[in-house]
DNA sequence: ATTATCTATAGATCTATAGATAATGC
DNA sequence: ATTATCTATAGATCTATAGATAATGC
């Protein structure tokens, strides 16, 4: 049993962790408390002396999602020789695509969001303000003024591939989705 | 009490179709099957005459949702005058967004669905070629044979765009999205 | 006689709480 | 003394089933 005020702000951000993890991996409802924090290697009584609420950890764990997710594209915009296509092939690779767990929270959680309450939903529409920046600041044949546009659109286009590889049933399809996606952005904007 | 085949047949007839609704608005696990047969005005205990399981009901559901949502997609294709212009307005119309249990159930179960069984994802492919095949048709500045890969990157750019749209919590960013992919969809093939 | 629906409930699961236990930290 | 976690459970909700009821259809 771990007891003091440093153990317990490590099992408080586990559980914020494994559910930011999760979440994007079942859905918001597709896991419960009890399982959570097995997975957290604790026991469902403590729950509630970390959390107001199961919501109040979806709030947090959203939050959390949202930031992680965006990991891959923040390394990207951290190199200053990074490029637009670099970023579009990440985004839209096999690899991004099969790993729901760590992938990007806007893809991932878009329509539970949109159910969810105003918390996780004032969280997504700034990360995608976020987005919108990086990819603004990468695009390559827009005058800089005018990018805000192209890179919300760019931005739909690869919340969308992504969305529908996934969902399709067909590797075939699946793929041919993702690379048309990724063609038509690099030959417009990169 | 109703009691003859005809009624039987209208009573699933209806429960299918509120689940259709239910589950684009609400998400799969949003609503139980007591909840629905209220809906569709019966008890909860007449249900399993009806369907094998909760998950039998769902597939159907997500059949008659994806068939249903592209109602005024295969409206606008059956007009002979119809523009690519036009689908994309009313697929990125703010009545589209605002109106989850009528709408694409591309974009709105597009999560679930990632996470359901193979009929449901057989049933979402299918449905993503037939979306891809009818913008194929409508678009206009690429040759016939070169237009399946422009479609589903335009299929994607709608569904990214009313998913961001709807789980933004700031009106003016969610119409932003919306009229930006309009705007770089028509500019580029309508 | 068959069957579509209803009432009632079993059994599982989920969120949340109560009280016990064992470690920390004044 | 305080508190982080554990065990145990209350109460709500969910899927699924059993048996009763009342209408259809041979």
């Amino acid at each position: 049993m771990g007891h003091s005020k440093v153990e317990k702000a490590q099992s408080h951000e586990r559980i914020v962790r494994i559910a930011a993890e999760r979440f994007r991996e079942l859905g918001i409802e597709g896991i419960g408390v009890a399982d959570l924090m097995q997975g957290a290697g604790l026991t469902h009584g403590g729950f509630y002396r970390h959390f107001d609420s199961r919501d109040d950890l979806v709030a947090q764990a959203v939050e959390r999602a949202l930031r992680e997710g965006s990991r891959i594209a923040d390394a990207i915009a951290a190199n200053p020789k990074a490029t637009f296509g670099a970023l579009v092939d990440a985004y839209l690779s096999l690899t991004h695509r099969d790993n729901l767990a760590a992938g990007c929270a806007v893809s991932s959680l878009a329509n539970d969001v949109a159910r969810s309450d105003p918390r996780s939903r004032a969280a997504y529409s700034r990360q995608v303000n976020r987005y919108a920046d990086l990819l603004a600041r990468l695009i390559e044949r827009v005058p800089a003024k005018q990018r805000r546009g192209p890179a919300l659109a760019a931005l739909a286009t690869l919340v969308g591939a992504i969305s529908l590889a996934r969902a399709v049933n067909d590797e075939r399809l699946s793929r041919e989705i993702l690379k048309s996606a990724a063609k038509e952005l690099k030959s417009r904007l990169g």
